[in-house]
RNA sequence: GUGGGUAUAGCUCAGCUGGUUAGAGCGUCUGGUUGUGGCCCAGAAGGUCAUGGGUUCAAAUCCCAUUACUCACCCCA
């Protein structure tokens, strides 16, 4: 038996609703923001990544499908999105074309990640970017957005967590301080740790390592590093998310594991979900572009992980079940009139009715039960005495209620249900 | 990559300390008189008890290995 890819998954028939509801929401929301949604391909030149994420990032330097094409060219599938984003404004030049271009998209990700809760392989991510406009205040509207689209969902249990990197030169020096501290310490770190010392040394911050935060909690911090510039700019974003009411919490150690941030970052933490709590995350990165293309262009997004915000939904019991319904079915009471049934459904459903019946050649008990199955608000009887006088029976399956109509007035099915 | 857990019908799970033909609920199908659903009732189909070894007179049950799934670490959405 072929089964689905380990840590990929079948979004059945009974659960599309559920999906549909928040690619919706989403929609919506984005819209009311006037962002523009973006598509780009599944796949990309494997630099894009790797450099625009950076190479000593987990994503890039043990989590991507990458594989050689037919003509040996590096290809890999997207493990996110904001490096195909900026790749696409630079080479269709939309940064000439307008001052700042704000997109959004709805998209797979592929990550070769141990699957656990709230964790695929195969994932779809959400996401908005702003590209052109190193503005505060678009820093603040992507954390407005992002947490108005979950409440608006229904989620209750959300963090915010904001902090700020500062410019690379700021975290540079910082980085040098943060060294200086940690070389006294070096020994007592755990071993994850020391290799983070070498290769992402911010990411200590993060060690559940009992030594490790004991060792971090006199470590300088770069928020204490940040010029006059950055940190005003980190005020102003507070003060806007302040005054719009957005519960924050400001955590200096929130290092995120692209390298390509600057500036403000931010994740957005729901208590409703596995271990995996982190609904969605993002923040600036004004290096990014020059990265991956041949100009500086700021930039500022977020991206969110469908399958985390489903699962927060289910445990907050968010989705009512819904039952979907058909407005006919029809019951073939002679067998010899298959054609027939299938003429009148056609008629019906060109009508705009949602009309079904049985393909299975079963009885009228199994058709009427199917009928019942499936919420049909009527059902159509065809065949016997009736038909021969050129009539049908359609029948209220709320209240049990027939009316006789006459084979060549099909239209008023549709009075009748529709009504 | 590292650790823990689980594996019995389409689904959710029983099956106690090893002992006859492996069960339930739900779902599916059929029927409960000629052509009428829901509720109810009756019946049927459906399982190499993940796979391979081992212990034993006897293994779904105990042991080992493999595989799959799952949760957690790492990290991330």
């Amino acid at each position: 038996m072929i089964k689905t890819i380990y840590g990929t998954k079948d979004i059945l028939p009974f659960e599309i609703s559920k999906w549909v509801f928040l690619e919706n929401m989403v929609r919506e929301y984005f819209k009311r923001f006037n962002y523009k949604e973006i598509r780009t391909p599944v796949f990309e030149e494997t630099i894009l990544f790797s450099r625009g994420i950076g190479e000593s990032t987990d994503i890039v330097s043990k989590e991507m499908y990458t594989f050689l094409d037919r003509s040996n060219t590096s290809i890999t599938l997207k493990p996110e999105m904001t490096a195909s984003v900026v790749r696409s404004v630079l080479e269709h030049s939309l940064d000439k074309q307008q001052i700042l271009s704000k997109l959004f998209y709805i998209s797979p990700m592929f990550r070769q990640e141990r699957p656990q809760a709230g964790r695929l392989r195969q994932f779809h991510q959400f996401g908005a970017e702003a590209i052109g406009v190193n503005s505060p205040l678009l820093d603040a509207e992507m954390i407005v957005l992002s947490y108005q689209i979950l409440k608006q969902i229904g989620l209750q249990k959300l963090t915010v967590k904001i902090n700020s990197l500062g410019t690379p030169e700021e975290r540079s020096k910082y980085k040098d301080s943060l060294k200086t501290y940690l070389e006294i310490h070096l020994s007592s770190l755990s071993e994850d740790s020391k290799k983070r010392f070498y290769t992402n040394i911010l990411r200590i911050f993060d060690s559940k390592d009992g030594g490790d935060i004991e060792v971090m909690k006199n470590a300088p911090l770069l928020i204490d590093h940040l010029g006059t510039g950055s940190t005003e700019q980190f005020e102003t974003v507070k003060s806007i998310l302040s005054e719009l009411n957005i519960p924050l919490e400001v955590d200096p150690k929130l290092v995120r594991g692209l390298d390509y941030y600057t500036h403000t970052t931010f994740e957005i933490l729901s208590e409703s979900v596995g271990a995996q709590s982190a609904l969605l995350g993002g923040g600036r990165y004004d290096l990014l572009a020059e990265q991956i293309g041949d100009r500086r262009v700021p930039g500022v997004g977020f991206a969110a992980g469908l399958e985390r915000i489903l699962l927060a939904c289910e445990n907050e019991k968010l989705f009512a079940p819904e039952s979907d319904k058909i407005d006919l079915y029809l019951i073939r009471l002679d067998k010899e009139l298959l054609v027939e049934v299938g003429l009148i459904a056609n008629r019906l459903r060109a009508e705009g009715l949602i009309v079904e019946f049985d393909y299975a050649d079963r009885s009228v008990k199994a058709q009427m039960r199917e009928a019942n199955k499936l919420n049909s608000s009527h059902s159509l009887f065809i065949g016997g005495e009736e038909y021969k006088d050129g009539k049908l029976l359609l029948k209220n399956m709320n209240d049990g209620d027939q009316v006789v109509i006459n084979k060549d007035e099909i239209h008023k099915i549709l009075n009748v249900i529709k009504g």
